[in-house]
DNA sequence: AAAGATAACAACCGCCACCAC
DNA sequence: CGTGGTGGCGGTTGTTATCTT
């Protein structure tokens, strides 16, 4: 609709962050909070656009982010997630605390489709390609029942609409119980992750990797973990010798009282 | 050891929802 | 109610790392 992207091209730095460019966003998040994306980059002193400053802390500065490979439990659970909720990947990483989105979908991309496609199931609709295996172990997938189809997302690109959800821009067979993020009608009303089912059914491989408040599968040392020092949660950042870590005020968070860094932090968490 | 293929992941883009005015 | 700004989401691409030949 001719708007303008968020930021224009121009001067605006682009590609891989730097370790500099991350000193200058943690210290400033840390120090004052996001306030507006928009305003970030001006204020922190990045060439960047707020978009990408956004992404940047979201997928990968994040002090509370949990590194490293999904465990087998967290991918059995992203298959379960992903067969009842399509590939609304923040509705998913909402089950993952210290996973995001992103990873979560790259993950998929990367190795959990091709895991299904190796068992013989269909990424995308969660059912046994063309001849059901027989023999094969099918407990470590969830497949759905047949009575209860998983959602609908064969299309490979879609938009989203206001009024109904998803309008493909490919595939025409939409079903009506289409994954819709805004509606919540279909799916996060009447999921209920510990049941294991849209409608309370607990499918059987679901049995054991429902998520519960109580024992989830992964910890839950997600909750905005105040980082005691730089080098335990930005370790990488020590490792860039172009520039030295005080160069960047990063001393001064260093030294910043906890109850400075706490307020500060938890207002980034309660923020989102 | 080198080249090509493949996998993994960070980052970007475009669209949409929400909100303030 | 309409418009514009902003944040968030999902799809896609680009780059780097790793594996294979």
């Amino acid at each position: 609709m001719g708007r303008r992207s968020c930021c224009d091209k121009h001067g605006v730095r682009r590609g891989a962050w730097t370790a500099e460019e991350d000193k200058k966003l943690i210290n400033f998040i840390l120090s004052n909070g996001h306030i507006c994306w928009r305003a970030l980059p001006k204020l922190a002193g990045l060439c960047r656009c707020g978009k990408s400053c956004r992404l940047r802390w979201i997928n990968y500065l994040r002090p509370d982010l949990k590194r490293g490979l999904l465990s087998e439990a967290e991918e059995q659970l992203v298959i379960d997630l992903h067969a009842r909720l399509g590939n609304r990947w923040s509705k998913i990483a909402e089950s993952f605390p210290g996973r995001t989105d992103n990873e979560i979908k790259n993950h998929w991309n990367t190795r959990i489709k091709k895991k299904l496609v190796k068992m013989g199931i269909d990424p995308v609709t969660h059912e046994p390609i063309s001849k059901p295996p027989q023999d094969e172990d099918r407990s470590s997938s969830s497949l759905i029942d047949k009575n209860n189809p998983p959602p609908d997302h064969t299309r490979t690109s879609c938009s989203r609409s206001k009024t109904d959800g998803f309008t493909s821009t490919q595939s025409d067979h939409i079903s009506p119980a289409s994954p819709n993020r805004n509606s919540s009608s279909t799916d996060e009303s009447t999921f209920h992750p510990v049941d294991g089912n849209l409608d309370g059914r607990v499918d059987s491989s679901m049995k054991g990797l429902c998520w519960d408040e109580a024992n989830p599968i992964v910890d839950a040392s997600w909750n905005m973990q105040v980082p005691s020092t730089w080098e335990d949660n930005w370790p990488w950042l020590l490792d860039c010798e172009d520039f030295g870590v005080h160069d960047f005020g990063i001393d001064c968070s260093r030294s910043m009282d906890m109850e400075t860094v706490e307020s500060s932090t938890l207002e980034v968490g309660i923020r989102h």
